[in-house]
RNA sequence: GGCCCCGUGGCGCAACUGAAUAGCGCAUCAGAUUUCGGCUCUGAGGGUUGGGGGUUUGAAUCCCUCCGGGGUCACCA
């Protein structure tokens, strides 16, 4: 029980006695002192000066008079304009840590009374993955632990989008300029090896389309398409008409779409897709074969980033799931068909407008087979509560879209669903983009933190004494905590600039900050000879009550990271615990104190703090080592 | 253009969802310490919270408007 719910409810009746009025319990605000004031908590007397018909100074002696005579753990007070400042008793602040000592997991709710989906990373099997995936796979990975100790069995997950024009792009590629080249022949990761040929492809794509386009431009339409020319005739006059800068680059968009379409080569890749939905062997059989050469890879990647799924979705599977649902809402009347066959869903009546759930040659799209997905996903498994998608920002309004259709189609579910939405990560140069070549790849850079990780450790740890797994392991720890912990300080939803020098640093709000003082914390456990039960009657310095008042706030912490999804908040309640133990460290001494009770009392402090840096890490996927 | 998100010291981020003098890190400057791990701690300078208006005892936070940045409006995923 916290201090706030035993202060609550004796205020509300002192005040309603008081001035002889009903309060409504809301009123009662209680906050935190701030720093700069003496007291521990408290309550705003502003709602109450009109039924006082006081001034705030007076009012809030009048209510704090009262208070002292009912409840003891309060021993002074002061009021500062509005505000009124309670002082608690360093007794209650030691029962506070008693308690905390004696719990096992504190703060974490480890019951599984229900069951969560979250699905992350989500990669397309067609390139590697990169930065922008570290901030979603780490993200999406931390609240799957963040909602496992608020009370939830976790279903980690991921739908891999395995199908579609992309892949075919590196098989076309592959096929036709590989030379039978193999991850095994060749010693590249498989993933990269595929990321090759898709390379390859838009190389081969832009070469012939360089070509074509001077062609039509000078009126040499060759055996083109005789709608294609057409229409690239009206545009390419209408282009010309225009004078407004942004609306003709827009018609040469649509231009380049239109000449990319009439290119030999995206011609074949399609053909090559069509061959893959009728299931031909030969296609179907290098399909298989680079998918696994990608998910090889894949695996090298998670492995190094220290994330795991329990279930997979393939996109493959689920289109078909969806497409049978789109067949049952137009039977329904959810969705129309319109009359060259495609179907569709009218949003209108929700300030949205129509979208399309199937094509009218009767092929799935991305949002056919999101609704497969998640229904697939709740039926199998029938105790389900919710989804949570770590999904970008851009596709805000697909998800919006989304959860509308299922809510449509008549699933209680699809309430739980929640979109986890992050921003992007920007470099310092401005955003990724791959054919500028300023894709951050993400095996390139869990190697470079932890390499930075070496050689600063090397530097000036203390690593004299540890075998080279363990100190292989140290590297990793700290490179990889560094890089998290960057990733995940600020909040999932806002846009973030990677400065890749930041990210290793160890100074300031950084993983290794963290992961350091519970390294000291280690040592100065191992030095303690013998720890007994916390004494309630001495005193104790103003920054061990900071320190405490900080440890008795993780539980609360833990419920709201777990209701915001955000890891953030678990990166900056360690980082200020971090700093309070720092400041501490260096304001008392722990062993040179003659008072045995106050040394105990100091290792309990320590111990504590040591184990909550441990679990709050630990919830960022973030290890902490005993030496550094 | 319609809809959505964002704008906080030079840079990068906080602010318990409406409260006190808006915090922290980097960077800059000045200090502490022969110490239980100096990858530490203390202090200083630096702000009209993009501009303007409104609601409120009280606004970075809520409403309106303008400016700036991003996203999205595909029979792509």
């Amino acid at each position: 029980m916290n201090l706030e719910s035993k202060l609550a409810p004796a205020l509300l009746k002192i005040i309603s006695e008081l001035y002889s009025v009903d309060v409504n319990p809301a009123q009662i605000q209680l906050q935190k002192t701030r720093k700069d004031f003496k007291g521990d908590i408290t309550l705003v007397v502003f709602p109450f000066l009109k039924i006082s018909k006081k001034g705030p100074e007076e009012t809030g002696a009048e209510i704090a008079e009262k208070l002292m005579e009912s409840i003891d753990l309060v021993t002074a007070y002061n009021t500062v304009k509005g505000f009124l400042n309670f002082e608690i008793a360093d007794s209650y602040w030691l029962e506070q840590l008693k308690g905390i000592n004696a719990q096992e997991n504190y703060g974490l709710d480890l019951s599984e009374s229900k069951i969560q989906m979250v699905e992350y990373s989500s990669p397309n099997t067609n390139k590697p993955l990169h930065l922008g995936h570290l901030r979603n796979n780490f993200l999406g990975h931390s609240v799957s632990l963040i909602l496992g100790v608020n009370g939830y069995e976790m279903v980690k997950t991921q739908i891999i989008n395995d199908r579609g024009i992309h892949i075919c792009k590196s098989m076309l590629a592959w096929e036709r300029f590989g030379e039978g080249e193999t991850p095994e022949s060749s010693g590249m990761k498989g993933d990269k090896l595929v990321g090759k040929y898709y390379v390859a492809f838009d190389k081969a794509l832009k070469e012939e389309l360089a070509v074509l386009s001077k062609e039509w431009a000078e009126g040499n339409f060759g055996n083109g398409d005789e709608k294609a020319i057409a229409e690239y005739q009206r545009l390419s006059e209408a282009s010309a008409e225009k004078e407004d800068d942004k609306a003709r680059k827009a018609i040469e968009g649509k231009i380049k779409e239109l000449l990319n379409n009439q290119t030999q080569i995206m011609k074949d890749v399609k053909e090559m897709l069509l061959k893959w939905e009728a299931k031909e062997s030969q296609v179907y059989a290098l399909w298989e074969k680079m998918n696994g050469w990608v998910y090889k890879g894949f695996d090298v990647t998670y492995e190094s980033m220290g994330v795991s799924f329990d279930k997979l979705y393939y996109e493959s599977d689920t289109y078909i799931t969806g497409k049978e649902l789109v067949e049952k809402g137009l039977e329904s009347g959810t969705f129309f068909k319109k009359d060259d066959g495609s179907v569709w869903i009218d949003l209108s009546d929700e300030g949205l407008d129509e979208k399309l759930v199937l094509r009218a040659d009767g092929t799935a799209v991305y949002m056919t087979q999101d609704i497969g997905t998640a229904y697939q996903r709740f039926l199998d498994y029938p105790k389900l509560d919710g989804i949570v998608y770590t999904v970008g920002n851009e596709q805000d309004y697909h998800f919006k879209v989304l959860f509308l259709i299922l809510k449509k189609l008549g699933f209680k579910w699809a309430a739980n669903c929640y979109h986890l939405s992050y921003g992007m990560v920007d470099l310092p140069t401005g955003k990724m983009k791959s054919r500028e070549g300023t894709v951050v790849d993400a095996d390139d850079l869990i190697n470079d933190v932890v390499q930075k990780a070496k050689d600063m450790t090397q530097e000036r740890g203390h690593i004299e004494g540890m075998s080279e797994d363990e100190k292989t392991a140290l590297y990793r720890m700290i490179g990889l905590g560094g890089l998290k912990y960057y990733l995940m300080k600020v909040d999932p939803k806002k846009r973030m600039l990677f400065n890749p020098e930041e990210s290793v640093d160890l100074n300031g709000n950084t993983g290794p900050f963290i992961q350091y003082a519970h390294a000291r914390i280690s040592s100065l456990l191992r030095k303690a000879e013998n720890i007994s039960e916390v004494q309630t009657t001495i005193d104790i310095h103003e920054s061990e009550r900071e320190l405490i008042k900080h440890l008795a706030d993780y539980p609360e912490l833990i419920q709201m990271a777990g209701k915001e999804y955000s890891p953030a908040l678990i990166a900056n309640y360690s980082y200020e615990l971090v700093k309070l133990y720092n400041s501490f460290y260096q304001s008392v001494s722990i062993f040179k104190e003659e008072d045995a009770q106050k040394m105990n009392m100091r290792l309990v402090l320590s111990q504590n703090v040591g184990s909550v840096i441990k679990t709050a890490m630990g919830l960022l996927g973030i290890q902490v080592p005993e030496r550094m």
